[in-house]
DNA sequence: CTCATTACTTACATTTTTGTCAGTACTTAA
DNA sequence: TTAAGTACTGACAAAAATGTAAGTAATGAG
């Protein structure tokens, strides 16, 4: 939960206002997004199949982080009523528009990060 | 400071090891340091030149996100052995490589983040 | 009636990040 | 002698992010 008057809330809406890449990272810098939106990337998945996928992280976060990612536009959230439940994601246009900019980032990742040792 | 072995840090490292773009983020993705890397884009700076830009950041957070900058080899330190003191600090060719990337990061917050009423 | 399936939620605990405030070392200038 | 400039550091506190473990509702299959 965020306190609306705290100063480390002011600064971030105050350098969102003029930095437009600390705005940027704030929405995909979560410890889960990138990897959801990886997965998204390659077209619609329900929770279940983003679970699996993702095999670390807890289910309270995993929904944590897709609430998030909705609040923020980049996914969408597809409730069919039928039971059992099924939910799918999918990337909003927004998302959608940030594939370019993800891939450029990853590409930077994998050619810079340490190389494993084997 | 981080503790090794919580369950927290080794998410972290694992995935890292898979996901470029989470390894990215996380060099790029503290608090001031998307400013910080826009200020040093321009050129080298000192650390009162840094503390002018960037008004809102307490001294102790700046040190610190440089200090991480320098650990993760985005920045260099450059001392000289001067009275008063003078410490600049410039991207090295790593920080240059991302030149591309932030842009389109930055070009993307633009573009996407809300309207400001005025 | 019991169990499995799906997509969660709740209460709580821990870890990590960010921020506040005061102080330091060194030297030159007034 | 006192003050000013520079680049910090340390002790502490608050806030935010992440993780754990257990539980829920609805329904159909056996």
């Amino acid at each position: 939960m965020r306190k609306e008057s705290s100063t480390n809330t002011l600064n971030r809406n105050k350098i969102h206002v003029n930095c437009g890449m600390a705005y940027t990272l704030d929405l995909i810098g979560g410890r889960w997004k990138p990897t959801i939106l990886w997965a998204l990337l390659g077209g619609k998945l329900r929770y279940s199949e983003l679970k699996k996928n993702i095999p670390d992280v807890s289910e309270r976060i995993l929904v944590l982080q897709l609430r998030e990612l909705e609040k923020d536009g980049l996914i969408k959230r597809l409730v069919y009523a039928e039971v059992p439940p099924r939910v799918e994601y999918e990337l909003t246009s927004d998302g959608q528009s940030m594939r370019h900019m993800l891939q450029i980032i990853s590409d930077w990742g994998d050619l810079h990060r340490p190389k494993q040792a084997n």
